[in-house]
DNA sequence: CTAGGTGCAAAAGGTTTGCGGTTAA
DNA sequence: TTAACCGCAAACCTTTTGCACCTAG
């Protein structure tokens, strides 16, 4: 059964106290395509161009809101500037050291509470994030061994 | 057969083109005593009651120069300051959403390897932080249930 | 109408960098 | 001797905040 693309934001939203505004919809329906673990200045960078009137705070304050709503997850890669994801499934991240991009990866159910923990203690939340060389990288790196160097 | 504290340190140090400072080798030694995970400020304020004259870039030039090395590891949960970790065994970090505190995690060696990647992927470092609540802070919670209005 | 949201600019906070003087090897 | 290092202060960059105006409901 086919579910209308704003469904889930417009329960979300209108369940509480938020309020649909241009903005939200607006950074929701980008990011809600996006694949590609933006910043929130990669974020705010492709807002402006379907609404030029949008500030970075209004996208840092509606990422804010979304995340809360759990409409898009953070995506943490050591220090760097946080990303933002609409993948909402169980999974974690790959960062490719060569070409900087990000994947998502599935972690195998089975797997995800497993972790060996101390009696008494309780998760809430994990991060997975892994860093390598991702498929693409590692086959031009063939073709071209001699690219890294810097 | 026991080994002295500072071979690690020595071996690694003197092993290339690094000089063997006192503010480095107080910042190391300070750190391998350490199992709290204090951040890039935290160990300057302690370095700083031996070492009164050592500066803050100084501690952050020597903790970068440390994990280069990898004498030491960099924990990171969230945005929050980099925190640092002379554990060099593989290993996961717990942080609980109570105290903050944060603990070492042993991951199951054979269980280190076995994400379900793409083809052509290659790992070369992964990060898991797990969030949640410690044992000590479960059993105050029961204790004394009130004790996190805020 | 009005509480919540927006845009702007300034501030905050962790980390990095430039530079002149210092020091390990 | 000299390249590496130190301490200081300024710069950097992401993110947060204060405030006056605006607007969805």
């Amino acid at each position: 059964m086919k579910v209308s693309r704003q469904d889930h934001y417009t329960d979300t939203i209108r369940g509480g106290v938020l309020r649909d505004t241009p903005q939200r919809r607006h950074v929701y329906d980008l990011l809600r395509d996006e694949h590609s673990h933006p910043t929130a200045t990669e974020v705010f960078l492709r807002a402006k161009k379907g609404m030029p009137s949008i500030s970075l705070a209004t996208v840092y304050n509606t990422l804010e809101t979304l995340v809360a709503c759990g409409l898009v997850k953070q995506v943490h890669v050591d220090r760097e500037p946080t990303r933002f994801c609409p993948n909402l499934e169980e999974h974690g991240h790959f960062v490719c050291e060569h070409c900087s991009r990000v994947f998502d990866i599935d972690l195998a159910a089975e797997r995800s509470q497993q972790w060996s923990l101390p009696a008494g203690f309780t998760i809430t939340h994990h991060e997975i994030s892994l860093r390598g060389i991702c498929a693409d990288c590692a086959k031009s790196e063939i073709q071209n061994p001699k690219s890294e160097i810097r």
